[in-house]
DNA sequence: GACTGTAGT
DNA sequence: ACTGTACTACAGTCA
């Protein structure tokens, strides 16, 4: 029979240290509680206790939290961030049917030990686990003390039988309460024998066992300072080792029934477990029964797959005067329709494709909707249109090319996830029951609880799956239908109503058709490219492993650095938390006086160009010569757009070499790209938020911006700028857009830490309502939790509130740099829209192809150039009134890198 | 899957 | 006493 304790605090103050600071999206803290399951199923795992129970302390106790803290005797009271925890462990073990014990009066060391106690007097094998080494006293030949010790990459488990204490301390449990007795232990309040140390307390208990047994031999010892302390103390050492020793006779018994072990993973269990959003242990409740968590809803929900009910439903729909309902298309990884999924709230049905029922039939029903002015709600409305675009004719296509997506599949539609981002834009992602928990606070399943390991587009192609198909469809249908008023009408209230009907709505029909057109790749020309670069990188290799005198994979940081420090023992290296850096900056440092470093960067160079461009581009190439990204617009925290599969918005452009991957991307035939992008947006955007008039007088000046700067800061005529310093001010004015630190500004521009901050106090000087304006925004964010931009999109900051020194640095950083980063991608996101939307206004064939950041990339056909460069200045220099104008470079080009 | 490194804005 | 920088996507190693 196995007993298994644990020490509630000191493993959820254990988990809390061990594990990053996890949050669920409400903002709820869940690190300590994540760490505590992990580490209590572990040793659940390792041991297969019979019986199980957890013990508290009444009240939160204080813990030691660092070395120095031990030794100034204090004992820091618990973070909030672990406080606010304990009680939902508490709840989660309850949930897990596991006995919380606490007693009124005790501590949770008095119940650990007489739980301990009484459970092997009963036969049991005892292991209590604790962070805390005080509890060895209680080990013996059936008590073990287990302590687990986080170290980097895992972690480790001492364990402590009576003899392991004996020989690793070189005295029993029992003595070890001794010990403290005579050194004593200021963060527990145990005064100790003034003079007596660890050396001294184990080496007078080893020799004569006790304290009782020291003092009755006082004559024999080795007189001296410490032991005169000791005899006039004796009261003292008393005291304290009754301090020391743990009562193993609190009131309590061991339950034996309420501490049997069950199984833990209940229903509470798993509901508590997707409310604190714990992920990784949701696959551990995989045999529970987790039907009853789908609220009553899923009542309503009907597969239906008869033609005429079909029809009938749809004939319904059209009568019931509904102008929204919520849509979900099931799709293959093809695009191809399996089914769709509609919800008017108390009706929600799922049709599957069979025999009469065809995607075609579905898609074009779907279309026929939204044309008729029903507003169909979407949880990824550029992904349905992309569904619908796949099963179009090429007759269909060439409108949807000609009118755009907009006027040809889904002209009233509404995105539920980009609506949700705009709430809160921090999130990963924007699923159905990550919404419902959040907008309707019901828990529904998500695809993991229902297809397990199981990808969706497999399940999909699995007729065995229909049932857990249905109920998935419709609850994605019915969610959005249900939370659509909800997510729109806070929306409203947090004023941004604008953002989302004017900007991010249109946004999606415009980035769609974007995707649609994609952008042409000369395959051939990439190709040669990357043999042109296989080559050098061949060289390379043999030369780095000449110089190295061995083969070694250069890939790896972790080869490189032992190559590099140890064999090579070149000066200088920086370590890193699992060994050297190999990071360029360092490495540049240490080039001058190793050749081979500069081959190691070239290598990595050409290495990443091969890797990530040559052949990575290469593998996404359509079938017509396209290459076509995905633009997400639900994925940054500041409003930005990012492109994926492939990133189209990191096509190297700094380096000659990597410039000339640009030059395989070519505009179609009859077609010239023209490039436009935004000069200054952000320093501009800057100058107008803060209402500097140093700044605002620069750019009205038509002054370059970097050398007004320098002029400003170094107190150096404008004419009289060096370069340096002209070099100097650009980093100083791009540590500000970033919220700039002065050690971030000494290592941009390698100077010492008190210049950096010289510069940017002269900074402030030179721009004084820029100062303000910055403070404004930290004490802004501060009071009401969150930032904002011109246009009024939000970005939360908890960071700002938290405890840790670091954590509100970077909130701090934050609150400064995604109101300008946020208003200039709100800028350029109006900008898009209006051009793609005169593009189609104007009856032009020209395309809108590329967005990256502060760019617009657009396709033009030569006959059109005129009215093209004309149209894309006025929409970009006119997509908002600031107090500097919009300024935009335009060039034209047979190729990217021609055009940029 | 975590970590390192590097490309862009 | 000490921290270590905005926003991304992706490739590669290594446990």
């Amino acid at each position: 029979m196995k007993l298994l304790l644990i020490d509630g605090h000191s493993i959820a103050n254990r988990a809390f240290y061990g594990v990053p600071d996890l949050t669920n999206s409400q903002g709820e803290h869940t690190g300590a509680i994540f760490g505590f399951l992990n580490m209590m199923l572990k040793f659940i795992d390792d041991e297969k206790p019979d019986n199980f129970a957890v013990a508290f302390d009444v009240s939160a106790p204080t813990f030691r939290h660092k070395m120095y803290d031990a030794y100034k005797g204090t004992r820091k009271p618990m973070l909030p961030e672990l406080k606010e925890q304990i009680p939902r462990i508490q709840e989660m073990l309850k949930a897990m049917g596991v006995p919380v014990i606490t007693l009124e009066g005790w501590e949770a060391d008095d119940i650990l030990g007489t739980l301990s106690r009484i459970g092997e007097e009963k036969g049991f094998d005892v292991t209590i686990v604790s962070g805390d080494r005080d509890l060895l006293q209680l080990a013996t030949d059936k008590v073990k003390i287990s302590i687990p010790k986080t170290k980097k990459g895992g972690t480790e488990i001492e364990q402590y039988y009576a003899a392991d204490v004996k020989e690793t301390y070189g005295v029993t449990p029992k003595q070890f309460i001794d010990v403290k007795a005579l050194q004593g232990d200021a963060s527990d309040n145990i005064p100790g024998v003034e003079g007596v140390g660890p050396k001294t307390a184990e080496k007078w208990i080893a020799q004569y066992g006790s304290i009782e047994e020291c003092h009755a031999h006082v004559d024999e010892m080795k007189k001296g300072k410490v032991l005169d302390n000791f005899i006039a103390q004796w009261d003292i050492a008393v005291l304290s080792k009754e301090l020391a020793t743990i009562n193993v006779h609190a009131p309590i018994e061991l339950e034996e029934g309420s501490t049997k072990l069950e199984n833990l993973f209940t229903e509470e269990a798993y509901l508590l477990c997707k409310r604190y959003e714990l992920k990784k242990l949701l696959p551990r409740f995989e045999n529970t029964d987790t039907s009853k968590v789908q609220d009553t809803t899923s009542e309503t929900f009907k597969h239906i797959s008869d033609l005429s009910d079909v029809e009938n439903f749809f004939a319904g729909l059209s009568n019931s005067g509904k102008d929204f309902i919520g849509a979900s298309i099931m799709a293959g990884a093809d695009k191809s329709i399996k089914g769709v999924a509609l919800s008017v709230g108390d009706e929600t049905v799922y049709v599957d494709c069979a025999g009469f029922i065809t995607p075609d039939y579905l898609g074009h029903k779907l279309v026929e909707i939204s044309k008729a002015g029903v507003k169909l709600c979407f949880w990824d409305l550029k992904n349905a249109m992309h569904i619908i675009y796949q099963l179009f004719s090429s007759e269909e296509k060439a409108q949807v090319d000609a009118n755009g997506g907009k006027a040809e599949i889904f002209p009233t539609a509404c995105d539920v996830a980009v609506a949700a981002y705009l709430l809160n834009p921090t999130k990963n992602a924007y699923t159905a029951d990550d919404v419902a928990s959040e907008m309707l606070g019901v828990i529904i399943p998500a695809v993991a609880d229902l297809f397990g390991k199981k990808k969706l587009e497999v399940a999909l192609e699995d007729d065995s799956e229909l049932e857990h198909i249905t109920t998935y469809a419709c609850y994605n249908a019915y969610v959005a239908y249900a939370s659509y008023e909800k997510v729109i009408s806070e929306i409203k209230d947090q004023g941004m109503l604008h953002i989302y009907e004017d900007i991010e709505l249109p946004l999606v029909y415009t980035l769609f058709d974007m995707e649609i057109a994609g952008i042409a790749m000369d395959a051939e020309a990439l190709s040669a490219y990357g043999s042109k670069l296989a080559v050098r990188i061949t060289e390379l290799e043999k030369s780095i492993y000449e110089q190295a005198g061995e083969e070694f994979n250069i890939n790896s940081p972790k080869q490189l650095g032992v190559i590099l420090f140890e064999k090579l023992g070149i000066q200088g290296g920086k370590k890193t938390k699992t060994g050297y850096s190999t990071a360029a900056d360092i490495l540049e440092e240490l080039a001058p006086a190793n050749p081979i470093i500069n081959d190691i960067l070239e290598y990595r160079q050409l290495a990443k160009l091969k890797s990530t461009y040559a052949d990575g581009l290469a593998n996404c190439l359509d079938s017509d010569g396209r290459i076509r990204s995905t633009f997400m617009q639900t994925v940054t925290a500041t409003g930005r757009i990012s492109s994926t599969e492939p990133n189209l918005q990191n096509i190297p452009v700094r380096m000659e070499l990597g410039r000339e991957i640009r030059k395989v991307f070519y505009p179609k035939d009859g077609c010239v790209f023209i490039d436009a992008d935004y000069s200054q947006i952000e320093l501009r955007v800057l100058a107008h938020m803060s209402g500097d008039d140093n700044l605002i007088g620069a750019f009205k000046a038509g002054q370059d911006i970097h050398r007004s700067t320098a002029s400003l800061v170094f107190n150096t005529p404008f004419d009289e700028v060096t370069d340096i310093q002209r070099r100097s001010a650009k980093a100083v004015n791009f540590g500000i857009v970033y919220g700039i630190s002065a050690f971030g500004l000494a290592k941009d521009i390698g100077v010492g830490r008190k210049e950096a901050q010289e510069y940017i106090d002269n900074y402030f000087l030179a721009y004084p309502k820029m100062h303000t304006f910055l403070e404004g925004l930290k004490a802004e964010g501060n009071e009401k939790g969150y930032v904002t931009t011109m246009y009024g999109r939000r970005r939360p900051i908890p960071e700002l509130k938290s405890s840790n020194f670091m954590t509100r640095q970077f909130g701090e950083r934050v609150a400064m740099n995604s109101p300008i980063q946020g208003t200039a991608a709100d800028i350029i996101k109006i900008a898009m829209v209006n051009v793609h939307d005169r593009l189609l206004k104007e009856k032009l064939k020209s395309k809108l192809l590329l967005q990256v950041h502060d760019e617009l990339l657009i396709e033009t056909f030569k006959d059109e150039q005129a009215q093209v460069e004309k149209l894309v200045a006025e929409e970009m220099e006119h997509a908002a009134s600031l107090a500097v104008d919009l300024e935009i470079d335009m060039k034209t080009g047979m190729n990217w890198a021609e055009a940029h």
